[in-house]
Formats: C-alpha cells, sequence, structure tokens
DNA sequence: TGGCAAGTTTGACCTGAGTCAATGTTTCTG
DNA sequence: CAGAAACATTGACTCAGGTCAAACTTGCCA
C-alpha cells in the first residue's frame, strides 16, 4: 500500500537485498531510510503463509520486495473480504499502531525488507519529508479504496473481473514491464479463492466468468497463475471504467 | 473525513461561526490553524445542492460544522456509488490535489467552515505536528473505508441496513448526544435514495428492509429523517460485526 | 512414478436482491 | 389551500450470482 518512495526516483541497486534482481526495494532507495540500515532484516514466505493475525503485536515495517501479500477481513461465520493487496514496492504497516487490524497473508512467494517499528517511528518523527510522504502515499491508497468501493457496490461479476485484469495489467506496465503490442501477459498470483474474496464474488463465479472471457476470445489462460489479454481496450471497455484512471499502458 | 482535532481536545466556543451553538467546529480549536484566521470563510448548502463535481477545481478545505455531505462516484450509465460521507467535525478537501476527485454533495442543510487551500497547505509544511495529524485522520480513514469494503462485498442487504444504523448511533454517541438507555433516536440525514448508494443497494431493497425491521419491532420509523432503534444491542447482532470496533454505546 | 491433496472447472438448482410499475405520502410553492 | 413535485412504499416478476455437488487437473513429495 504504502510506497515510500516515488517511483519516478527509482535507482540501480539495493546491495545487500537477498533479491538482487529484484524488481524496487522502495526501503533502500530513500536517503532517509538509509540512517535505519542498521536495524534492517529480511523476510521470506511462502504461498499461503500468514504473516500477522488480526490483532496481534506488529513490531515491523516493511517492503514488499517479491511477490503478493493480501489484507483480509473475515466474519464470525468464515465470509472472508480482501481489504487490501500489497504488491512488489508496497508498504506493510501502520506507524503508530502496535497491534495489527487485519490478517496479512502471502498468496505468493514472498520477500520483504523489513525495519523494526520502533526506529522507524522515531526517524518518521524526525524527518517532516518522510511523514509528508507517508501522508502522500496514504492518501493514495485511499482513492485506490474508493474505487475498490464502487467496484464491490456496482460492478457485475464480469465488470469485476476485467476491473481486476485491467488493474494488474496496469501495475505491471507502471512497474517497468514492457509488453509487445495488443497481447498482454499478466501473473496472478492469486488463487481462484484469494480472488474471489478480493471481488466480494465466490470462486465458481471466478472461475466461470474467467472461462467465459476465455470462450469468447477475449483472453487465455495459460497454466493457472497467467492470463494472456488479447485486446486490453476490450477489456478496459469491459471493466465499466470510462479509462482515465491510468494510461492506456 | 479528515478530523483535524482530537476529539478529545474539545473546546467550548467558536465565536465567529454563524452556528454558535454548534456540536464542533474543529477547525477553529486547533492552535496551528488560528494562524490562518484571516483566511477563513464560511459556506452554507442546503440539501440536495452540489458542492463540487468531480474534475473541478478545488481551492479550498473545510471542515463540516453542522449537515452532511456525500462524496460520490458515478460509472457512465449512471449507476453511483457513494465512496465518503462528511458528518460534523470531518475535513473535506486533500491537500497537495488541485482537482476535486469525487462529487461532493450536501445531503442535507450543511454549514462548512473553510479555508483557502494554498495557505492551509503552506502552514501545514510549517507545521509536522500538523502533517502527522493529518496523517493519522487519514489512516483512520482508510480504516474505514476497509470495514466497508467487507459490507460492501460480502454482508446481506439486512446486515447493512443494520450496520448502517449502528455506525450511526455510535458516531451520535462518540459526539456527545447521550441517550437514555435502551431506546437510541438515529436522525438520518439521507433521503433512501443517498442510503441505497451508500450500501450498494437499490432504494426499494433500503426501503423493504427498513420497513421489515419496523414490522419485526426491531425499529421504529418517525417520520422519513428519524429512526429509533429499539434495542441497540440486537441491531448490532444483525449487523454481522463482532461489536469490538467501538464500545456498546 | 504414482497417489493424494489442493486447486479448478462444470452442472443443476435456488434465492436474494434487482427491475418495472403502480400507488401512497409528504412537503413545497404559488 | 390546492396542485405538483419529490420522496417513499408495495407488489409482481426476473435473473445474476450463490449453493451444493461432482468430476477433472496439476503438481508435489514419498
Amino acid at each position: 500500500m504504502l510506497n515510500l518512495v516515488d517511483r519516478t526516483t527509482t535507482k540501480p541497486g539495493c546491495n545487500d537485498c537477498p533479491i538482487r534482481e529484484r524488481a524496487v526495494c522502495a526501503h533502500c532507495e530513500s536517503d532517509e531510510l538509509a540512517r535505519l540500515e542498521s536495524t534492517k532484516f529480511y523476510r521470506k514466505y511462502s504461498a499461503g503463509q500468514t504473516i500477522i493475525w488480526a490483532g496481534e503485536p506488529m513490531e515491523f515495517v516493511a517492503s514488499v520486495i517479491t511477490g503478493m501479500a493480501s489484507l483480509t477481513q473475515q466474519m464470525e461465520d468464515g465470509r472472508t473480504q480482501m481489504v487490501g493487496m500489497l504488491l512488489p514496492s508496497d508498504f506493510l504497516g501502520r506507524p503508530g499502531r502496535q497491534t495489527a487490524t487485519y490478517t496479512v497473508t502471502a498468496t505468493s512467494d514472498l520477500h520483504l525488507c523489513c525495519f523494526h517499528r520502533k526506529p522507524f517511528e522515531t526517524l518518521m518523527v524526525q524527518t517532516p519529508h518522510l511523514a509528508m510522504r507517508l501522508l502522500e502515499m496514504t492518501l493514495d491508497e485511499l482513492d485506490a479504496a474508493r474505487d475498490w468501493l464502487l467496484l464491490l457496490g456496482r460492478k457485475t461479476a464480469r465488470e469485476k473481473i476485467a476491473s481486476f485484469l485491467v488493474f494488474l495489467a496496469r501495475r505491471e506496465a507502471a512497474l517497468g514491464k514492457r509488453q509487445p503490442q495488443g497481447q498482454i501477459t499478466i501473473g496472478l498470483p492469486l488463487t481462484r479463492e484469494a480472488l474471489a474474496d478480493y471481488l466480494g464474488l465466490t470462486l465458481e463465479t471466478v472461475s466461470r466468468q474467467l472461462n467465459g472471457m476465455k470462450r469468447e476470445g477475449m483472453l487465455q489462460l495459460e497454466g493457472k497463475r497467467r492470463v494472456i489479454l488479447s485486446d486490453f481496450d476490450m477489456m478496459l471497455a469491459e471493466s465499466g471504467d470510462d479509462g482515465d484512471g491510468g494510461l492506456p499502458i
């Protein structure tokens, strides 16, 4: 969610990251955060592993290096709704809060770059720039949540799926993965169930819609975790969005 | 949404507010904001009036003194989803952004206490405390949006209505309106249609659910804009929430 | 290398909430 | 105070997406 540096200022390397070829390790690219170097550590989780349960103490903040994680909320009878998605360069943790509000789960293999919460908070108070940046990021996050409200409240199952694929395609494009004109390949780091929890659907409906779109030639399913869009603009039209939320890729 | 002062530090008055008896005028109670006194102005809107349209330039930030406003998002075919609700003491506006992202409408008669955006932003850069407070408020807002995601994605029509009534009852309690034990009266500053747009339902479903609950003795409808809950805890149980989101009132 | 578990697809059926339409009730306004 | 406009209720009907159940893939690991 929270991305500690502007994407525009991406620098080449982060020499002691376990993954040298990683896309982005936001933490390491921020000059202010260099001062926390000594308290930095790395964590690795495998798909399906829970990182923190809602209500548990949360003693670190982190940045996603590779993989994907989700924040979920559960009702007593087990109904589950994903309320946040963490992709590479996203930030995990809420400064000033010592317990987690949501359950955080790795939905694919995941690498985190972590700082202990206390020194991070101290640094934040000392460097107004960092607080301003965090505010900006939180506001972006809030805007994303508001688009998500529209998706959950008013879109049809098909529009939900299309919106999600458009979102993922844009996200990959924004992180610099250039695609051949026309066809776009998307990595889907989610099971059908997790996808359903994201979209407020059942996993059966997700499967039916995805295979329906395949039958109509809008996309190809390559294995379970890869989708190839035949035509981005057609998918965008299908999503119900007007398209000015981002560039046409 | 954004509440510029801690509710716990509420001070008595705000002498040049048009509404002397108002509940809270957050702006006036913040010491930092006293420095913006000269650029402060007031605005009054009547129910149904639109304050800003999405995409329009937004030259001020404001605090709600009385009444209610909504942020809404619309799809091309007219489907509408409310994505934010502004109640007394909430903050309107996004520092750093010059155009409005969402349409803001007064859903009841409304009084705003406004500052021009530029001087407000300057002050924010100069006073880290204000930026930190704004960050904290935005994070609370984000948490609220996430509860809303669960509501839209996973709750039934009845649970949605119950959740909303519980939310309003708590909100009124938090703002200091003590209620007789047992029965709780709630002001409903929304039409059935606005309520439907908040909950991701149609206005017919809202009407049916509300009258259904009335028939079952869970609440009384006094006119169109007032609801009396017979039993808060029963309503809470109906909402599907586990109840630790706030005090039992 | 084969067997099992996790994940996925597909089918048949059902139901909660949407749609369309008519009627009732307030509340403005001239 | 009448008439209209806005808002709300109610009914009949439909259908998108949920539920339950069975079969099919895939990949893991023993």
